[in-house]
DNA sequence: TCTCTTGCCGAAACCGGTTTCGGTGGTATC
DNA sequence: GATACCACCGAAACCGGTTTCGGCAAGAGA
């Protein structure tokens, strides 16, 4: 069915194969096909040719034996993580899988649940992959020093402390909770919460400032900030003992849509609606969040097109390019969605 | 750091240094080390002993050139695919890859968006992976008549119309579905619907089984069972139209999670309360269920334990053992939740 | 016309393992 | 005491590629 033509029974076809085809020895072949410059061009020609004829890609693990290089990006989830990124894992995981597919290179999946460096030096001395994407990057990553060191490529999802040497892709998260704060101030909001979530991971600092910069924009007070919601319980609790002061919020900015969608049980437990008491905008872009009534307002991160560029950056990084060109800042989309609005701060609704 | 040991420098291991260690050549070495039977125990022990201090890992891609394994388990995820399996994805990857890491195997995850059984043929073809992990199997699966054909190894996790030759691991849904039925009418309910989900796959026909077989057991008319709802969109259709009926049920019993979620919107356009007028059980396990109101009833999936035990029984088809010898029945395990009673209908509350 | 480059390719070594083959020494058999 | 057999290990081929090295032929310069 598939239709292979190769030259001896089913048998894949080796660089032999093709050297016998073009009439060449395999060493030719092999730095034609690898575009070395004392090659003709005619010669590169012939080679390429018959490649196409017999089909032939080269059998990775052969090249790896000579050359070092497995061309796979490695991936380590850990299992301890608290699961908030497990909703886009499919979809970062399809986008890191098809960035590597379009230069030919796999993926290779491993999970860690106690001894996470280990398990990157196990890869790393059986050479299952060439470098690392290092989702969740906190603060002071152990990962970074212990790789940086190994001399290992990697790259962040995310950034570091430490930006010395380091490739990453992240987005623009402090943009986006700066525009979340003037979007509720201009709601008319003067009290305004954030809720944050794991303060050892560098994406909660970089939301807490964008925060900060928007309160600081709009003249309102930062006495309403928390942190350490990462799901619906911890984030319920954050809620309540915003709530609970005698100068309440009456708009929340959560660093979490999980986490989010905890303050809805500590509203209704108060006879708060959301929607129409309080206003809510969260940042991920959870599925879950379009279900919830009203539907969450949030900052939607393209984890698909993270897992691409991510992969690109990476094999980049392998081949030699320097970490300082590999640094790229996407946007988060808002979703404008009922969340945001609280009708009794509206212009058209109550008061200020 | 690490402490390696190495002969030279820092270089890793080969299995010359290990020889020269031993003062044996590599070829003995490697015999030893595989426990091939023409090694006496004494020259064995050297070689361990020797590979021991040294740190000494084989090289995968150096051994898969000659041997044709690269002890790789392939794992492709379908972005095309509806998203009813993303969040258990993460637990499942996890579980896979612990249980290939278990026997120094390793995990190769490729995405595929159009052409799926591309994907598989350019995997075999560079010899990425020895086998293949199929989830989400449908009744007649065009990857398993591919990869039957193709000779390679692979293992279900779900079944498949036609069992020849194919090795897997299911939850035995059918027993989870007639034991909802049989709960629900020991509860008082009469009229009980099933809501399923994919006709093409295998779990809908086994959910639909022991669905049929709880009705016949309980004397019920089986005139209420509807497929189609995947998520909650379709699961709220399906709720409705079941509920316009002129006779329409007191319970629901959904195939999957997500779309036993939709049931919640349409009960509450028609004034009905789910935990009183209505009950509800659905398959899964997925997180959201926890935390609607009342909370769903459910049976859940370890989809950890299915990534290990898949795992397992794929290296083991590959090393050779027989497909029928690798075939695994797990349950599901209850999650009794307040969406599963009715309090109209419990024999404390009202009439039958 | 002769030498010196230079472009280009073949031959062979090499990477790190596995596997085949043959030979050695010791023990059992006649 | 000669032969057959067996357990065991060294030597070398092999897997499918990459890389080094050297040589040949053509073109440039004197």
């Amino acid at each position: 069915m598939g239709g292979r033509v190769g030259s001896r029974g089913d048998r894949r076809a080796t660089i032999q194969d093709v050297a016998r085809e073009a009439g060449i020895t395999k060493g030719t072949v092999s730095r034609a096909l690898n575009g070395h410059p004392d090659i003709s061009d005619a010669t590169r020609a012939r080679a390429t040719d018959a490649a196409a004829r017999l089909g032939y890609r080269p059998l990775g693990s052969a090249q790896a034996i000579r050359t070092g290089r497995c061309r796979a990006l490695g991936l380590v989830i850990e299992t301890s993580e608290h699961d908030a990124h497990r909703p886009f894992l499919a979809e970062f995981l399809a986008g890191l899988s098809q960035g590597a597919a379009t230069e030919g290179w796999t993926l290779t999946v491993a999970s860690a649940s106690e001894d996470t460096l280990g398990t990157y030096e196990m890869l790393i001395e059986e050479r299952k992959a060439d470098g690392f994407v290092l989702p969740r990057t906190r603060r002071d990553d152990p990962r970074v020093a212990m790789l940086r060191e190994a001399g290992v490529p990697f790259v962040l999802f995310g950034r570091h402390g430490d930006p010395e040497g380091c490739a990453w892709f992240d987005i623009d998260m402090a943009t986006a909770m700066r525009e979340a704060v003037l979007r509720l101030a201009r709601d008319g909001h003067r009290r305004i919460a954030f809720v944050g979530g794991s303060a050892a991971h560098t994406y909660n600092g970089l939301r807490e400032d964008g925060i900060r910069a928007g309160l600081a924009e709009a003249g309102l007070a930062d006495d309403l900030i928390l942190h350490g919601a990462l799901d619906r319980d911890t984030g319920e609790a954050a809620a309540t003992a915003l709530l609970d002061r005698t100068d309440p919020p009456t708009a929340f900015i959560y660093a979490i849509d999980l986490a989010a969608l905890g303050l809805w049980r500590a509203a209704r437990k108060r006879d708060l609606r959301i929607g129409e008491d309080l206003a809510v905008i969260a940042y991920d872009g959870t599925p879950e969040g379009a279900h919830s009534e009203p539907p969450l307002a949030t900052y939607a991160v393209d984890h698909h097109n993270a897992g691409l560029r991510l992969a690109d950056l990476l094999i980049r990084r392998i081949r030699g390019e320097a970490p300082e060109d590999l640094r790229e800042l996407a946007h988060a989309t808002y979703l404008d969605r009922g969340s945001a609005r609280a009708s009794k701060y509206q212009p058209t609704g109550g008061t200020t």
